[in-house]
DNA sequence: GTGCGAGTATGA
DNA sequence: CATACTCGCACC
């Protein structure tokens, strides 16, 4: 380590190099090296560079702060990760340029999991920096009092029963609490009981956490979960214990939320996917709510999932875990089976009591499509449980988004209607006009039915508002609501009427509905993917959750199902078993070597990148390496590496030098590699 | 990505 | 031998 020059271009190796005496600055008297994670934007430098702090930045330039640095002539963002006596670089150092903000966003223990979240997604520590911690907002800084005291810890449990109301039928619940209470980290994936609060035993879980002098973060995948769950903390504790924090909120809003929880203003979080990293004080409690939903995927490279970020940082931070919904993802079964979790599930007799009856309507075998004069779809066992239901409350009716299954089936004999070159699915855009072919672009101006030669098409969706108009003259004289798409409900009261709703977008009513119709099951069941099953019985459990339990009479039909068979998504929901469901799926899954049994990456680009990029890499012993095969239309191909899941953090490591690799390499093309790819195959 | 040195092509 | 160019690699 040299004195520093004053940060330009200055070789003294160079003769020609005008010869400037290096203007000597004073560097900061302790600790003077800063390693420094530059934001470069490229995978090969993903790593620390050593820069010397002038004396003059020494206070403000702590670790976590974020800070300018000059670096291959450029001006680039960084972070300060920690102060050194000592730098083990060759070379000169460049002085800091700036300390952006004195606020230490970074906190060590929000860096420990981004390493960690980095190396098991084989992606550059400077994405998960960029994911985890907002943009500054110099403003929301300003404004944010430096002085605003820390609330007093609670440390009375008064007004908190020992084992709040929502846990009560749980009968491993006590022991999962008492553990958070006395500091402990248990994990647990929950079942949630219909009719007893669901989202509530996350607030609940936060307020034992707090009461217990720990922060907590709860992530939920929407904006209406959010409010949710917000009122049942601010009915639990009271205001000024929480904070929100979800990316819609705007960037001042955002960064706010996100130093109050740095700063220990609060010490719970409630948010979107963007809160996961959430530095929050005294972390002691992470918890989020159904795993199955997309929302809790991000987005952006290295698309970390909800569920992975926040077991990451539970490890880090020693905090309890806490999985729930109305069902139960396979990824979850897994960590159930490999005892990261532990399963908290009601006993059946109260999931009995609790949750609706079910029955299937199988629209071929009913054969009643008639009952309303021949429009809709409603088998007479639906029209009926429906008309009886109308005389107690209101009746959801769940129907897929429009547009949401793409999937045409053949009006005789139902099979999906194919391709005549590829064999790939039918779709109908919604402007109308031929089905085209979803994999080749194939237009069907004259399609028949590879089974049954008939030129008949049936779409198997309609969308919201065309079956609210059919239902609304099937029960002429009951009011009909409608909730999705843009305009969401988010309750209803507990007057008669049809509540048809997508999807998500149900909405709650006091009491609960008196009868539920879930439509098109069989158009849910036949989307092309893995996870087809899995994602119906999220949809249908979601809704069917809001029904009455069958005491109290509810009851839920499930219409247009496959006719004669009995395919598991449609058994769990009439048992009201999610996690047989979950397990079946994954003792199928484990058979054919697929996730979440097995690691899985998945490398997407031109295919002759993909070759040069994998030519000669050695993968884990086991590993099996499928394809290239082409993907989408824009002719790129993919290929896919699974290997055992024990091998996973082995298979990025690997791919980590695979992208540092075809990085460094200029002709490389960018070729996009991914980690536990949610559709693997699309 | 950018900047720089090494290496190589080019022409007098 | 001087100059012009590309290539490969380090970047603190």
């Amino acid at each position: 380590m040299s004195i520093a020059d004053d940060g330009e271009q200055l070789s003294l190796l160079r003769a020609r190099a005008p010869k400037r005496p290096p203007s000597p600055v004073p560097v900061a008297p302790t600790d003077p090296v800063a390693v420094v994670q530059v934001d470069t934007g490229l995978a090969h430098l993903d790593r620390p560079f050593d820069y010397l702090v002038p004396a003059d930045l020494d206070a403000d330039a702590r670790a976590g702060v974020r800070v300018k640095v000059r670096f291959s002539g450029r001006d680039l963002d960084g972070f300060i990760l920690e102060r050194r006596a000592e730098t083990e670089h060759d070379g000169r150092l460049k002085l800091l340029r700036r300390v952006v903000s004195p606020e230490p966003v970074l906190t060590p223990a929000v860096l420990a999991a981004c390493r960690r979240v980095a190396r098991h997604y084989a992606g550059p520590l400077g994405d998960v920096l960029r994911l985890a911690v907002p943009p500054r907002h110099a403003a929301a800084e300003k404004a944010l009092a430096q002085d605003v005291p820390q609330p007093p810890v609670t440390q009375s449990r008064e007004g908190l029963a020992d084992v709040p109301p929502s846990w009560i039928p749980y009968a491993v619940g006590p022991a999962f609490l008492g553990r958070l209470r006395s500091g402990g980290s248990p994990a647990a994936s929950v079942v949630a009981l219909p009719g007893h609060g669901g989202l509530r035993m996350l607030a609940e879980a936060a307020a034992v956490a707090h009461a217990a002098g720990r922060g907590a973060l709860l992530v939920v995948p929407d904006a209406r979960d959010v409010a949710h769950v917000e009122e049942q903390v601010l009915d639990l504790l009271g205001p000024g214990h929480h904070v929100r924090l979800t990316a819609d909120q705007g960037p001042q809003a955002r960064y706010t939320a996100y130093l109050k929880a740095l700063r220990g203003h609060v010490r719970i979080v409630v948010g979107t996917r963007a809160a996961a990293f959430a530095p929050v004080r005294d972390l002691g409690l992470v918890a989020w709510w159904d795993d199955g939903d997309s929302s809790l995927d991000e987005l952006r490279a290295p698309y970390p999932h909800v569920r992975e970020v926040l077991a990451i940082r539970a490890e880090v931070e020693s905090a309890a875990l806490l999985s729930a919904g109305w069902t139960r993802s396979v990824t979850l079964e897994q960590w159930v089976r490999e005892d990261r979790v532990k399963s908290i599930v009601a006993s059946r007799s109260l999931v009995r009591a609790s949750s609706p009856r079910v029955r299937v309507a199988s629209d071929e075998t009913e054969g009643a499509r008639d009952v309303t004069g021949g429009q809709a779809r409603l088998p007479s066992l639906a029209w009926r449980t429906a008309k009886d239901a109308l005389a107690k409350g209101p009746v959801l009716v769940q129907v897929p988004r429009r547009g949401y299954v793409p999937a045409l089936t053949c009006q005789d004999c139902r099979r999906p209607a194919r391709c005549a070159v590829c064999s790939g699915p039918l779709r109908l855009a919604e402007s109308g006009g031929f089905p085209t072919c979803g994999w080749c672009g194939q237009v069907a101006s004259a399609h028949r039915c590879a089974h049954c030669e008939s030129p008949r098409l049936r779409a198997a969706v309609i969308g919201a508002r065309r079956t609210a108009e059919e239902l609304g003259r099937a029960f002429p004289g009951v009011p009909v609501a409608t909730s999705g798409g843009a305009t969401i409900l988010d309750t209803v009261d507990d007057r008669p009427r049809l509540v048809i709703a997508t999807p998500g977008a149900e909405p709650a009513v006091e009491g609960g509905y008196a009868a539920g119709l879930l439509l098109d099951a069989w158009a849910l069941l036949d989307r092309p993917g893995l996870d087809a099953g899995e994602e119906a019985v999220r949809r249908w459990f979601a809704a069917g959750s809001l029904v009455r339990g069958s005491e109290q009479g509810g009851v839920v039909v499930l219409v247009g199902s496959p006719a004669h068979v009995t395919v598991p998504p449609v058994e769990a929901l009439v048992r009201w078993d999610p996690s047989w469901f979950a397990a079946k799926e994954l003792d199928e899954r484990s058979g054919l070597g697929l996730p979440p049994a097995s690691a899985l990456a998945t490398l997407t680009g031109a295919r002759r990148h993909l070759m040069a990029a994998v030519e000669g890499v050695a993968w884990p012993a086991g590993s099996r390496v499928l394809g290239p095969l082409p993907v989408g239309a824009a002719g790129a191909d993919r290929l896919l590496v699974t290997t055992s899941r024990s091998q996973g953090e082995a298979l990025a490591d690997v791919l980590r030098g695979v992208r540092a690799m075809v990085a460094a390499r200029r002709e490389g093309e960018p070729i996009q590699i991914r980690m536990d790819a949610p559709d693997p195959s699309g």
